[in-house]
DNA sequence: ACTTCATTTCGAAAGTTATCGAAATTTAAA
DNA sequence: TTTAAATTTCGATAACTTTCGAAATGAAGT
């Protein structure tokens, strides 16, 4: 991966509401994909990090520009999804690190 | 590690020529604390990253602020050391997500 | 079609960042 | 102690970010 990359990817974790926002959904994504009629989750997401939808709206822009998520609309909800494999091969680049020390 | 921290130190590494600084540090420390008195660093990386001597040592010391590198005065020159610990903490928080999924 | 709820787009305000050139500081050497 | 080299601080600017409220859009049920 090439440091641009890597970087972008970086940038779209190093604000913290969208980080916890990025490991609320890489905890949850499997389970709403699944997800039932009446779940949503910009609306829980709003809620449980107290950010405005247009905000919330915007960092998912973000971590899907960044290769991090995908997101779904199911019915009226929009449901997102980590690709863990990003994420993975983000820690392969930096893992470099530990092995030359 | 609390999401702040973890954020902070993603953020320092979320510029691309900071993150190249940061790999080139990780990558060079443990020679670089045993430099001959003719090299330098902040010198080197100057060159290497094209960018001006005030922004190297802007970048330099937002990595010191994350606790991802020390830097050290050797005689006239600046030699800095990647804090392995720090990152490999970070990578640590990041990978309860890929156990997760 | 109308209403309602969820999300996105738009426009703007406030704050932060990357970068530079010039000046100041530090260190070593002559 | 004068000089030269390396680094830092300062002041400035341009670009970007986070966040908001308001308006627009999309989806679903009545």
């Amino acid at each position: 991966m090439k440091t641009a990359k890597l970087a972008k990817i970086l940038k779209a974790l190093s604000n913290q509401k969208r980080l916890e926002l990025y490991l609320e959904v890489a905890r949850h994504s499997e389970r709403d994909f699944e997800a039932k009629e009446n779940e949503c989750f910009v609306c829980d997401i709003m809620e449980s990090l107290k950010i405005g939808a247009p905000t919330v709206s915007h960092h998912l822009k973000e971590l899907s520009n960044a290769d991090l998520i995908t997101t779904e609309r199911r019915g009226k909800f929009l449901v997102a999804k980590a690709k863990k494999g990003t994420l993975r091969e983000a820690q392969k680049v930096l893992s470099i690190v530990d092995s030359s020390l």
